[in-house]
Order: C-alpha cells, then sequence, then structure tokens
DNA sequence: CAATATGCGGAGGCACCCTCCGCTTTTCAA
DNA sequence: TTGAAAAGCGGAGGGTGCCTCCGCATATTG
C-alpha cells in the first residue's frame, strides 16, 4: 500500500472495443480520439483466449504470467489490458452469463414453469461444466458488492427472478425463496466440481431442491 | 517439485500427543523413547490457537507466516508441526467434526428422522458460522481423496449416513439420494458465507431440500 | 552437572503479484 | 510519403508468501 492510483487517472484499462463516448478534443489537443491499435486489439483477443485456457485447467488461481507467456505477450500488456485479475475473469465469462440469460428468455414462454426453472437449472450446470473456474469465481464475489462482477450478476439473478417468478405466480412453488437464494443453491451445489461424477450428483441434487420448492397443485 | 520427501523419513510431523507405541530401541540406540519437550506441546499448542483466530478471520489463504508470527514461533516450528497446511486445518478442525458426529449420535433415537436431519443440518450451519474457514477447507478436499482428511470426511459422512438411513428406512424420504450428496449440498450451501443474513438464507435453503427429499407419508 | 537428543528460529531460494518506465510500433496530419 | 507524437509493449524490480535447511539453544536424562 505505497502511493497508488497515480497513473490510474490516465487510462485504467481500455475499453472493451464497444461504444467510445470520442470526447472532442477540449483544447490544443490532437483533433478526435484515435483509432484503437492494431496490435492492442489483437493481443486483448489473445490473452482472452489464453486465459480461458489457462483458467479451465489450473482453476481461478492460476498464475497470470502464466496466462500472459501463453498469449506471448508481456506481464506488462497483461494487466494493460485487465487492470486486476477480476477483470480478466469477467471479461472471460460474461459470454457465459449472456447465453444464460437469453436460454431464460427463451423458456419465458414454457407450458410449465416449474419445468421451465428446472431445465435453466440443468443448462447452468453443463453450462459450467466445461469451465471450471466460472462457479469459482462467481461465487465468492456474488455478494461482495463487487461493482465489476454487478453485471454479471445482474443478469444471473435477472434470469432466475424472471423464472421464480413465474412459477410462483402460478402457484406452482413457494413464493418466499428469494431469487438470490435460488442462485446460491445453484452455485453452491457446483462448488465442489472436483469429483468424479459430479455432474449427475449435481443434477440429483437440483431436482431435489425444485422439489422442495414446489407447492401441491391443488391450493 | 523438486527432491521432496528427503526429509520426511525422519520426523514428518509430531505425534498428536496421544498414544505413542514407544518403539524400543532396536539397536545400541539410547535406552528408551524420551518424554517429548515441554515447549514442543506448548508451541504445538499456540499454533493451534493463533490458527485458529488467522483462519476466522483471514480465511483459509491466511499467511502462514502470520500464523507463526501470532504464536510467537519462528515459521520453521510452524512446519515442523504441521508439514503443510492440511495438517493444520485437519488440527484445528477435527474438532468441530467430532462434535457433529457427537450430535448425531444423540439424534439417532429421535422419533422423527425427518426431523432429526434437518435439525442436525442446521447445527452444521451454525457450528460453521464461528468457523468461517471450515467449509473452505473442507469443501474442496471432499472429493480430492485426500488420504489426511479421510477421517474428517469419514466422520461427517457417518453422522450423515446415520441420519438419511434412519429417515430413508422409515420410508419418510428418498432413498436414492447418497449421504455425499446431502454433505454437498451442506457445504454448498454454506460456501457463499460472507453475505450479511447468509445464516438465515442457508437455513431456509436446507429446509427447502429437506422438503425436497420427503416422500408422501402415505405409502 | 554433563551429555545428547530434541526442538527452535530464521535466512535463503523460489514463485507469483503488480508497478513503472524506456523503447517500439502505429496512427494521422501535412 | 513522411515525421512526430500518441499509444502500446515488455520485462526488470520490489514486495510478499511458501517451504527447506541447518547451526544453535534447551529440555531431559543419568
Amino acid at each position: 500500500m505505497g502511493d497508488s492510483g497515480r497513473h490510474g487517472a490516465k487510462a485504467p484499462g481500455i475499453e472493451p472495443a464497444g461504444d467510445a463516448p470520442a470526447q472532442t478534443s477540449p483544447r490544443a489537443a490532437p483533433r478526435a480520439a484515435r483509432k484503437p491499435r492494431a496490435d492492442s486489439q489483437r493481443n486483448r483477443e489473445r490473452l482472452l483466449t489464453a486465459a480461458r485456457a489457462i483458467f479451465a485447467e489450473g482453476g481461478p488461481e492460476a498464475s497470470l504470467e502464466a496466462v500472459a507467456k501463453r498469449a506471448g505477450v508481456g506481464i506488462g500488456t497483461l494487466y494493460r489490458h485487465f487492470p486486476t485479475r477480476e477483470t480478466l475473469f469477467l471479461a472471460v465469462y460474461r459470454r457465459e452469463a449472456e447465453a444464460l440469460a437469453a436460454l431464460a428468455d427463451s423458456l419465458a414462454g414454457a407450458n410449465d414453469p416449474v419445468e421451465a426453472l428446472r431445465r435453466w437449472l440443468h443448462a447452468a450446470v453443463s453450462m459450467v461444466a466445461t469451465k471450471k473456474g466460472m462457479v469459482a469465481v462467481l461465487s465468492p464475489t456474488l455478494d461482495t458488492a463487487e461493482p465489476l462482477f454487478a453485471e454479471v450478476k445482474a443478469m444471473l439473478l435477472g434470469a432466475i427472478a424472471a423464472l421464480v417468478g413465474r412459477a410462483a405466480a402460478a402457484g406452482a412453488i413457494r413464493d418466499d425463496v428469494p431469487p438470490e437464494d435460488v442462485m446460491r443453491a445453484l452455485f453452491g451445489f457446483c462448488y465442489t466440481v472436483e469429483t468424479p461424477d459430479w455432474q449427475p450428483a449435481v443434477l440429483r441434487l437440483l431436482d431435489v431442491f425444485v422439489d422442495g420448492l414446489r407447492l401441491p397443485p391443488g391450493d
């Protein structure tokens, strides 16, 4: 903890190659925003690919220097693109969260809302299956108010809330279990993923859990 | 990964101050086994106390050098008593597992076996509550065949198996959920413990889960 | 009290984290 | 096309933690 926040004001990471507002130069500075350098984008891509691979096999604690080496760039480059380990995680796993959110949308019109919830949870598990790091990354930060992850968390939470809400509105499941709890259950079940045969076990647990949510159809 | 297992043959840790068979000296070696040195025992105790405190606040990744410093001993002493981080964890948390096993025994005679299971799970949670490290320590190694933890794992698994077995035998819950799964659920729910209000949430989830295990009382 | 087994402590080698800054490459205006 | 400056690159370096090794101190024993 020495003198931090010195260079942070200048360029704390690079925009995700999206919509830069292109601040019109305020003074005698160069006219407009420059085009991002080609090598920068390329390196960013290589880092993401490398990180995905390294995290997949080494878990989320894997060495960042290994990521840089695998990407064929210097460690400094890695840190410039992704100032923290978390930034890198986020970039790697955001895509997965988007896919899950989309799936929830497509399940929104299902006939049996409980079955839809169950199916979504199963899908979430198999999505996690190939990205061993994802759970370990998201779980601890699920509630740490880490602003970076707010977006991913919100996407998943939104998906769950929609599914749970529909089922509860239909009177098919109890309505006193907040979506946060369902997410906690999902990630929790997936936590010990190192086991042989973990996947069927987790699916079974999820089924039990969903059964526990059900209400008798009568009412 | 260099030359390991060099000094391990000599004294890989110190006996837990229990029943040393006192190998009668085979050759012209000193007469009998010596009494363990007093400072050794004292240091071991101080290390355990320090570790409990450090792990409780810093999680299981906390610095072992911090533990040694807090205990007022050198880092070498720590490693002599507990050759690996896991050894230290084990020593710190074995006591908790024993308490849980005892509780399971005392619940063995309950009238309502499902309620007994539910109560035990709740108790496990509040036991974990004060030892934030315990779950994080046990979960990843639950199935890693880490021989050191086999004992603790077996204790907990035995407790769960007894409770689940009784309930299943009584026809009160489904019988196709192995005790390993229940343990996985328990630890999984507890995984994200950093949240405000995590405890009521976890208890709620466990209730839902137990409900999911139930079978209709008919049959 | 002397002898010796036993345990102590921390220096030191290694890996990783993250920052900082001189040099190279790319972009853009003229 | 060209040259200057912005943008980015790479890795040295300081810090921390892990774990080992070994000379020194001390408890135990006769």
